[in-house]
This record gives structure tokens, sequence and C-alpha cells, in this order.
DNA sequence: ACTGGTATATAGTATTACAGAGTAGATGCA
DNA sequence: TGCATCTACTCTGTAATACTATATACCAGT
């Protein structure tokens, strides 16, 4: 899908956030992740920038560990501040959808 | 809700398409639309600057007409090109709602 | 030594929504 | 007349975010 970029604005850190619940990883398997989800335009340094936002909000833990196939690889937790995150990001995201499916499918109040 | 402003970058663009693709309408009008759907804090000035693109990109056709309440309107209605950027609008969105809607609710691939 | 895959890091840019303020027309009321 | 109150468009500046492009580094196989 092309140029989606703007509509990703506020979503692909929350899509960051449910991976990372999903279980301990790290920004180069996030991204690939993304790409996998179908997301395939997203680039290492997106995801960079996104991981250093959450480590400097706290709401990931960070643990570094060696690589067998390459330099060490920075691992990703959620903290308890990350999981509440997460949660309101789904209810942002429900109440948006909700929304924009409504405007999409209701008559329109003419004024 | 609050803080969903990240989250309506490269939407609210779309909501004031298909608002406009409903007939007729013009700045003020389409902010209180967006207000009543739900999006209470979204302000003119924001509807402004979504117009004057959509104008730049010639997606738009204008026609001022005077009021019997207050100054003369600038009513919008959809160009060709603009009813093609609706479409390719809700298409991208349903791609995006898939995807985050598969991220959701399906197992994680383990790498 | 070279190449390719893995992996983190960073500077700069473009886009977009929002804050905040200004201008202006019409109406109603004291 | 003077003032407040809607209505309505306009404008400047700012913050947040994803992307571009590049650099650095580690390891394995040839």
């Amino acid at each position: 899908m092309e140029n989606i970029t703007e509509m990703l604005k506020g979503v692909l850190e929350g899509c960051v956030l449910e991976i990372i619940s999903r279980g301990e990883t790290y920004g180069y398997e996030i991204t690939q992740h993304l790409r996998d989800l179908g997301f395939t335009d997203v680039v290492e340094g997106t995801v960079y920038t996104i991981t250093i936002r959450l480590e400097k909000n706290n709401l990931v833990n960070i643990e570094k560990k060696k690589s067998t196939v390459g330099p060490p690889r920075k691992f990703y937790t959620l903290t308890e501040a990350g999981r509440e995150q997460l949660d309101l990001f789904w209810e942002k995201w429900g109440f948006v959808t909700n929304k924009l499916e409504e405007l999409k499918t209701k008559e329109m109040k003419r004024r």
C-alpha cells in the first residue's frame, strides 16, 4: 500500500508497543514484524526513533544481549507504564475507528 | 477522547473530503460536523488549513455565497480528483484497519 | 580481503494538527 | 448609537512524528 505515512502517525508507536508486549524483542526484529504485517515501507530508522522515544518515556525496559549473527541486540520489554500506554492506545484506536465507521456509513445530519 | 491528535493525522483530511462529498458545505460547518461526530477538539484553524490544502491540490471547487447571518461563506464541492482522492483514502484506511485488527488479534509469528 | 546479512545510531526534512489570535459581517438589545 | 454575540474566514507559529539518507559495527562464508 502506497503513501500511508501520514495515516501511520500515532499508530506505529502503538504497534511497536503491541509487538513488544508479545515478548521480549529488539529493534531490527520489530521492523521485520511490521514489514511482515504489511507495512512494507517501514525502515529501521523509523523504528529506532520510536524505541528511543519509548525508552525516554520509561515505557520499556532494556537488556543488551550478545548475538551470534551480528552486533549486540537491545531487547525491550514493557514496563507497567508501557502496558498502560498500550491499553490506552487500543482505546483511542477503537474510538477513532468507530467514528470513522460512523462517518462512512451513516447519513449526514443536515443543519 | 483525549490526545488523539497524532492519530488524526492523515485521517482528518479524509473526513473532510467525505463530509464535502455528502453535499456542498463550508469550513465552519465542516468543523461543526466533525465536532458532532465526536472529534470535539477540532478547531476552525485546523479545518481551514485542510481546506486550503484541498484547494491547492485541486481536490475541491469553490463558490462564495453571501450569508444572512454573518460574513460570506466559501462553499466546497469535490472535483473529480477529489472524489478519486476520497476513494483512495477509504482504501488506505481499510488497509490500515485490517492490519491493526490482525496485529491485535492474531498470534505473533516467532522468528 | 570482500561481500552480505544483521543491528544500532543520528542528522536533517516534510507533513500535519493544533494553539492562539485577528478580522469581519450580521443581528439584537439597551 | 454602542456593545455583545454569533457566525465565518484567515493567518502565524509550534510540536509531534515518520521518513530519507547515511554512518558505524559485528559476524560468517567465500
